[in-house]
DNA sequence: TGCTAATGAGATGTAAAAAG
DNA sequence: CTTTTTACATCTCATTAGCA
């Protein structure tokens, strides 16, 4: 996947939001009065298994983790919104692999995109430009994807500056 | 910056190695007849689409597991059923081989939609899209005129994984 | 603080199981 | 077999909460 190294980005986050989250946790269990504790409807247990229930650990783990959608991934995934914004699931499968994010992470974004849409907050975002890298064959389409594919794979020359990406 | 990410590439290497690759590997890959390009996956994996990926392989309880049949799968199962919507038993097994499910999932759908159909529930069942081709201006308002657009004037783009057919 | 990723409730459709 | 019920999958909508 071109997003392999993306995907690492956001996992390492994600690791450092749980390890540095490790003793200080101010907001646990803060919930709202609106909201009900009951767990889903069906029984299916959502939180952590709590048959041990005495619950003395009382882990810090409550902590809701937040991918961060980089950049080239959102150009990504609003290029294929514009083809299809209700993709199915083997489609949302293909597009998650590609982008490197897990399968659920992508269809909560197109959930809240379709509504974002409905609600008529909708921005164009990717940067089209059919271009073509300027050391090797390879063509793109998007801005975002050059870069990516310059920092990737000619970061050298990048760096010596011989290349402007605009 | 773009390049930011080069910078912790070591290290993200690094503790993806520790990380217990959470690669979600649904090639499950059940093939039948029609449709030899499409890989189905409608096979029998745990859904449970939840975060988490708790898809440790110990869940002890009684798991009803749901099979997903595709539209594709849809499409012919509903033109069977307009041509014998009670079918024998060896007709079952045919259409059971030819769509790629099983026997008694088939057998299951026909008492299911005939069932619906008593209570008034048949539906119409057209898949109308409305996609454009991303290859070129072309509209489509057929799911499966799209289909065969895209693998007779864009197969090879297809074929590199640029686009999914679905 | 704004934007937005994630969550939960409620609704819908339907495959599978139970009842008849 | 049919009818009824259960449970799973996925959507919308409203909210909550995390990060730049």
């Amino acid at each position: 996947s071109p997003f392999g190294i993306l995907q690492q980005h956001a996992q390492l986050q994600q690791l450092n939001a749980n390890l540095t989250d490790m003793g200080n946790n101010p907001s646990t269990a803060i919930q709202h009065p609106l909201m009900n504790m009951l767990n889903n409807v069906a029984g299916q247990k959502r939180k952590f298994d709590d048959d041990t229930e005495s619950d003395i650990s009382d882990q810090p783990k409550d902590k809701r983790l937040r991918t961060t959608i980089l950049p080239e991934q959102l150009d990504y995934l609003y290029q294929k919104y514009q083809i299809e914004s209700n993709p199915s699931r083997k489609m949302l499968e293909n597009i998650a692999r590609e982008v490197g994010l897990k399968k659920r992470v992508v269809q909560v974004w197109f959930q809240n995109t379709r509504a974002r849409e409905r609600k008529g907050q909708f921005r164009a975002h990717a940067q089209v430009i059919n271009k073509r890298c300027p050391f090797c064959p390879a063509l793109f389409k998007v801005k975002s994807a050059l870069e990516s594919h310059l920092t990737a794979k000619h970061s050298d020359q990048c760096a010596r500056g011989e290349i402007n990406i605009d």
